[in-house]
DNA sequence: GCGCCAGTTGATAATGATTGTCAAGAGCAT
DNA sequence: ATGCTCTTGACAATCATTATCAACTGGCGC
C-alpha cells in the first residue's frame, strides 16, 4: 500500500519504477529533512541496498526536474527533499535540516508589484526562511 | 576621487588596500551584474592587470563576509555583486545577470509571522525574484 | 629613510562534488 | 520467451574551489 503510489509517481514522471528509484523515493517519502546525494547513497548502502552513486544522482535530479523534489544549496552541495507539486516556500531548520512548506499570497503579490515597477517580466522567484525549530532550540 | 573611498571601504573591513584588492573592488563598483570569480579573474587579466585566481577568490569571499558583496548561486558556481549594507532582496535578470536591490516590509512581516506560527526562531531569510529586464526582452 | 613583520600574494597541488562513458542488466509490450 | 529501449554502475574525467607555502609588501616605529 505504500509501494503502489510511489511507483505511480515515477510512471507519471515518465520514469520506469526500478528497484533503485523506488528505494530512493521511498526513503525520501518519510523524511522531513533535506538530504544530499552523497549522504543518501551512504545511507542506502548502509541499509543494505545495492545502488550506485551515479544512479542516486541521476534519480534525484530526475525527480527534481519532475517537480517531486525541492533542491537546496547547502554549503557547496545540493540537498533534496520531497515536496508538494503546487508552488510554495520553505522554512528550513539550520540545525536538523527539517523543512516545512509554506504558501504565501503576500509574497506572490510583492513579486509581481516589484517586478512591474522595474519593468521586469517575472520568470520565477524564491523565498525561504531559515531558523531553528522548536526541537533544536 | 574614486580610489579614496574604495580604499577606505577596505580599511573599514579590516583589509589592507592592496593593488589587487583595489582592482577587484574597482571593477565591481561600476557593474550592475553579478560575476563569478573565474570570469572576473579572466577579465582583469585580459585588461592587463596582474592578479592570481586565488587572490580573486579570497578577495571576493572576504568582501562578501564584510557585507560589501552579495553572493548568488548560478548553476553550480557562485557569482558576486556589490551591494548596500542594509538588508535587501533582489530582482535578477536571468539573461544579462543585472541585479536590482529591493527592500520589502511585506516580506519581513511574512517571515516573522510564518516562523512564529511554526515555532521557529528566525536566523535569516532570503527572497529573490528572477525575470527578464526590459532591455533583454 | 630604513627595517621589521604580520598581512598578502600566487603558482601549483589537492579536494570533492558532480557529470560523462559505455558495456552489462532489466522493464515491458508483443 | 524475445527484442528493444531505458537503466544501471564502476570508473574516469571535469571543474570550481580550497590548501600550501615560499616570496613579497604595506605601513608602523625608529
Amino acid at each position: 500500500m505504500t509501494v503502489r503510489p510511489v511507483a505511480q509517481a515515477l510512471r507519471d514522471a515518465g520514469l520506469r519504477p526500478t528497484r533503485q528509484r523506488l528505494s530512493v523515493l521511498q526513503s525520501l517519502r518519510d523524511r522531513p529533512d533535506a538530504v544530499t546525494a552523497q549522504d543518501l547513497h551512504a545511507e542506502l548502502r548502509g541499509a543494505g541496498a545495492s545502488i550506485g552513486l551515479t544512479t542516486v544522482y541521476r534519480t534525484l535530479t530526475a525527480l527534481a526536474d519532475a517537480g517531486l523534489l525541492d533542491v537546496f544549496t547547502r554549503d557547496s552541495e545540493q540537498a533534496f527533499r520531497r515536496c508538494g507539486t503546487v508552488h510554495h516556500h520553505h522554512l528550513v531548520c539550520e540545525t536538523c535540516n527539517k523543512v516545512e512548506e509554506l504558501s504565501a499570497a503576500e509574497v506572490e503579490d510583492w513579486v509581481h508589484h516589484a517586478a512591474d515597477r522595474h519593468g521586469f517580466e517575472v520568470t520565477g522567484h524564491r523565498a525561504d526562511i531559515f531558523g531553528i525549530c522548536s526541537e533544536c532550540r
